[in-house]
DNA sequence: GTGAAAGCGCTAACAG
DNA sequence: CTGTTAGCGCTTTCAC
């Protein structure tokens, strides 16, 4: 019972039911005209054998796949799993399948992923996080594999996300309405460089509006992915921020994870939020909702963009046609909560 | 630029290189012996032409993929998404492809999902969950697709898990210890009811050994799987709880993410946890461990189940042979936090 | 309406 | 050591 013969093919269904391979075929695939006694007889066949049509085959002979693959930076960070999931819904729901695959955020992991999705002949690819692989990138774009980046901005290619500048320039408007001047932005590996970069413009505009003068010293980008509440060098840095001559009453933080662990932090060194510092986050995970944890940040419409990137990826497998290039630049809007407050 | 002549072929290697289809098959595989000199060529004229092998059709000639499948009930929690990851990672280094799919925990979707991988002929499943679809999983294992539930204990099959009766029994003696005996035990649609059956019994056997008397309307299970602090029904139904006559002084919930739930629902109807009531949960995802949320709770050894479900599935892939089953019941670990308290 | 035939791109004997 | 050959299971003209 535990090697039985190889699966029944549609050959198998052809003999059983007295007609031909191609008989069948096109029952299966409503194709060409079937008296409906044919289809019935061959509908049985394949419910007596136990058929279950071969997706390898039919993609090999079609030249094409219905699969497409799904790149995760962090499947463990709420903000991505939950795009995820809903890219997968929309594209499952469309008759795809997808691959989803996670890449750590290390660019040699993501290459190996596409390569792979390129191997099994992917019909597209919705990237939830580009490191900027471009050689690759432009291989997809020659071979015709429509690629969507979801959540970051790419020049170069079709993509959806977020004005992540304006949603910065929000929040730490909002900062300075109450009165804090000496705000500090904290980044980390877990933001990809560009729309880091995006989100420091932002941070820097405000300011400027604001008439407050731009300090580097202010500006931290933390590289080590892991969680830093349980970082001794994390702690560290932090610290030092604070001990500077203009120590800092706020921080704009680029993510909600790192916004939530610099909380702990903080309030591992013995400052209160908001009440001594003020933290604001990006994304709006649903963790940043709870009472308990009530961290204002910059929400982003997770709905909308996984939404519009499956709809873009789909009419390009559709179409078959790669351009004009398709780039959506979505509104985020600020949600208030209790990690700010008038500065002390 | 837009549509470009179909992906190079293995023959479109050999003619650029001089040789026969099978000699670049035999340098690709690294199969049978090869001159140097015609594997360098060959290997040339690859990089030329920018071939890469098609998957498809090696697994049909082999009538064998590389493709495994993960299902998971809901990429949201993170939980299981952690799970999907540490699997995907173990996977893909042994040099699987991973096809992730979100089930939602509804029993059709996961049917779909199994179907779909059965027709891409995937060589194994790993089930983050399994709703019992047991018609589905013979036909797996007629045809010796093997396949491992990771995290929930299932009968007749492969399976690695917690021993939740004995977690449950180790969080609700420390209550009792505490001093609690009125202990309500509340569970949700999130928990597979196989498991949370067992879960239940451990919380009964915990009672037992301690005298006190079980009560049925003490235990609720709630079937909405969605988020519960927003829901007016939850609520209302905790109200009702809280206002019986024996009344209940801390709660076993068999889920962390619906414990941090029940936390901001208790604290939304002017209770304080732990002071007025404790709650301790099952899982110990990251969220857990934050200052702020500070949940006591039953840790799952992720990492070890990650590993031993993907071992499994490997092994079987491996040998071919299905036979004899493997479960493994891992032990749990009680994390006690902040959120439990001697009781009033 | 239905069947025969020619592959899709590749692997795996088997000859040379 | 290299080339020839026969398919894998299916779709898709094109005759009958």
């Amino acid at each position: 019972m535990s090697g039985e013969g190889r699966p029944p093919t549609i050959l198998d269904v052809a003999r059983h039911a007295g007609v031909s391979k191609s008989t069948v075929s096109n029952v299966i695939r409503g194709a060409g005209k079937t008296s409906d006694a044919t289809r019935e007889r061959v509908l049985g066949a394949i419910a007596d054998v136990g058929y279950r049509p071969n997706a390898i085959a039919r993609s090999l002979v079609r030249r094409r796949t219905t699969t497409v693959g799904i790149l995760v930076g962090d499947l463990a960070n709420p903000f991505y799993s939950e795009l995820a999931k809903l890219v997968e819904q929309r594209l499952t729901a469309a008759g795809y399948a997808t691959m989803i695959c996670n890449t750590d955020g290390h660019a040699t992991s993501e290459r190996l992923r596409i390569e792979s999705l390129l191997e099994h002949r992917a019909t597209g690819i919705v990237m939830l996080q580009f490191s900027g692989e471009w050689p690759l990138a432009d291989e997809l774009h020659a071979q015709g594999i429509p690629m969507v980046v979801v959540s970051c901005w790419e020049e170069a290619s079709d993509c959806v996300c977020v004005d992540d500048a304006a949603g910065v320039r929000l929040a730490v408007e909002h900062l300075i309405e109450l009165g804090h001047r000496r705000i500090a932005y904290l980044s980390s590996g877990l933001v990809e460089p560009k729309t880091d970069r995006a989100r420091n413009d932002g941070y820097r505009h405000a300011l400027r509006s604001a008439g407050i003068p731009y300090e580097p010293e202010l500006v931290v980008r933390w590289e080590e992915p892991a969680y830093l509440s349980s970082d001794r060098q994390f702690m560290l840095e932090v610290e030092r921020l604070l001990a500077a001559p203009a120590r800092p009453t706020a921080f704009m933080v680029s993510n909600d994870l790192v916004a939530i662990d610099l909380m702990e932090t903080l309030e591992q060194l013995g400052l209160r939020v908001p009440a001594d510092v003020s933290v604001v986050g990006f994304d709006d995970i649903a963790l940043a909702g709870l009472a308990r944890v009530s961290l204002t940040t910059v929400a982003q419409p997770r709905e909308q963009l996984a939404e519009l990137g499956s709809t873009i990826v789909l009419e390009r497998i559709d179409t078959g046609d790669l351009h004009p290039l398709r780039q959506l630049r979505l509104e985020p809007a600020l949600v208030v909560r209790g990690s700010t407050a008038q500065v002390a």
